[in-house]
DNA sequence: CTTTTGACTGAGT
DNA sequence: AACTCAGCCAAAA
């Protein structure tokens, strides 16, 4: 393997994404953190102008457990459609409850 | 090349 | 809890 830094970065968040467990969410600074970077914005960045339905970027919420502004497959809306689908339990029309819901860190997974 | 934008975060107010 | 400010960095214009 080398040079693996020429792929996408989206190709890394959603590899990462993609891990998420069902009934479970995680927030970008999580994600960002994996992908050996600071900047959790590049992560929302990435999954804004991602379309690809076999990535659940609906599980990603802010470190609040506040849900995106801009979700790219419907707003909102949708994603909390999704999550209660799930089994994601909510705090308000917006917040996840993370004391339930965050997932593990992605410590080396 | 420079500048702007952004699904963020943490600290401070 | 809500708001502001600064840091961070890839992509698009």
């Amino acid at each position: 393997m080398r040079g693996r830094k020429r792929n996408n970065f989206f190709t890394k968040v959603y590899s990462v994404v993609v891990k998420i467990p069902k009934g479970k969410v995680s927030t970008y600074g999580q994600i960002a953190k994996k992908l050996e970077t600071k900047d959790s914005r590049k992560v929302g960045w990435a999954l804004h102008a991602n379309t690809d339905r076999n990535v659940p970027c609906h599980r990603v919420v802010n470190k609040d457990g506040k849900l995106a502004s801009g979700f790219a497959f419907g707003g909102y809306k949708e994603q909390k459609e999704l999550l209660l689908n799930e089994g994601v339990v909510f705090k308000d029309e917006m917040n996840v409850d993370l004391n339930k819901c965050l997932q593990t860190p992605f410590n080396g997974l």
